[in-house]
DNA sequence: TAAGAAATAAACCATATAGTCAACTATAAG
DNA sequence: CTTATAGTTGACTATATGGTTTATTTCTTA
């Protein structure tokens, strides 16, 4: 296709610009890494591992498919990639609950960073659930060693909360669970939510109000008021 | 249950095959297409629909691959009838919300039966669940017509419970939201709760505690108490 | 028991796809 | 200018898989 030609083209006038700047080698290398990973993220979405074939790819990357195995060795290898990255983001904006103001302003920052990820970057929290739903193939690891270290440190956080009579006494761990569920599910299921709420797309009130809705609701099942 | 006719349009696919030969004869093909059936759903969720091979389904029901495509006439085929029934079942179990008993009883058995669910037919979950993430592809209709309907029904009754100042004004339709996913969450990511929790299979005294908690936490969240 | 229907089974085919390869171009360095 | 390195690309291959065909066996029923 001429297309392909075209694109070629315009490929190669974006790296003559990055070149004039940055000797840095590695930055079409970066590019073309990102555009492969965020192509492979939505196919491997919307058709599965198996499913998404790396043609797809490529063509959704706008490369050709040789030229997407030289970045990765094998589709495989795409895959992992695209995980850990998910769970470096996941990382990255959820990190720690911080102790030190008590309940309240800690399930509020939890809740709220989480629903904003899952409003800012549906995909992610979707590839990881469907990693986790089909048994966790490539992740054994960090649910075993990581998240179950996790769980148990905010766990045990709360208990301590609730031991001092400062919220309800409410599982810690299902408590956990709870918001999890709740938040991860404006990702997970969006079409769906959209569907039933006869929407196009979300808009940043809808984040807003869900953040608003859901800090409210489980403040309240915790005994707690807004701080 | 009231009215059966809910799903008529789905069902109707299931019909087209059955009265070839509804003799007592029947038995064997229907034992053969549930063994079927279960292993392919176990395999749609472990591989995803393209990397479910129909081999593997007939490995797992102890079939020889022919006989599988002799019962379904192709994949696709299969998968959809896996879906139905999925959908017929939550049909089934969930059913209506009964108004006569106030918001709290409502509430009680709703969190009640979708947490039985979960527990008892967990793979259900899982194949909606993975349905809806890539897009609901083979569900356009069911969300926009059965379930949006569905929701909006139940958030009248909700709203309805509101005004007459029978619990707080909490948003209906998120609170369903709020439901649905935490009750479906024990089925979705079971491994990872199991994982987490340290644990190697869920006993019946989990399903109680998870329904206690979330009915506690929930109708405290709506102003409610336990009737 | 015999005819015919249902079920089982193996071999076969066409197609799709992951991954390889070798040839080519563009760029950087000396 | 020359050479080395990085990137690009179409063509090729081996294999896996959905689905068909055909042959054989088992079961039902009249």
């Amino acid at each position: 296709m001429k297309e392909k030609n075209k694109l070629t083209k315009q490929t190669h006038l974006q790296q003559k610009e990055q070149n004039i700047k940055t000797t840095k080698q590695g930055s079409i290398r970066e590019k073309s890494q990102d555009k492969i990973l965020a192509a492979a993220q939505e196919e491997f979405i919307i058709q599965g591992y198996k499913g998404a074939t790396v043609q797809a790819i490529a063509d959704r990357a706008n490369l050709p498919k040789a030229n997407v195995l030289y970045y990765f060795k094998n589709k495989e290898n795409i895959y992992h990639t695209v995980l850990e990255r998910t769970l470096a983001m996941w990382d990255d904006a959820i990190g720690d609950i911080d102790p030190d103001h008590g309940p309240a302003v800690a399930i509020e920052k939890f809740i709220a960073s989480k629903v904003q990820l899952s409003f800012k970057e549906p995909d992610a929290s979707k590839i990881y659930a469907m990693e986790i739903i089909q048994g966790a193939q490539h992740l054994k690891d960090f649910t075993r060693t990581y998240l179950r270290k996790w769980v148990r440190e905010k766990a045990a956080l709360f208990q301590h909360w609730i031991d001092k009579g400062e919220m309800n006494n409410v599982d810690p761990v299902h408590l956990i669970f709870l918001i999890w569920s709740t938040t991860q599910h404006y990702a997970d299921f969006d079409n769906q939510i959209l569907t039933v709420m006869n929407q196009a797309d979300f808009e940043e009130e809808d984040c807003e109000r869900v953040t608003a809705f859901l800090t409210d609701f489980i403040l309240r099942g915790c005994g707690l008021k807004k701080d």
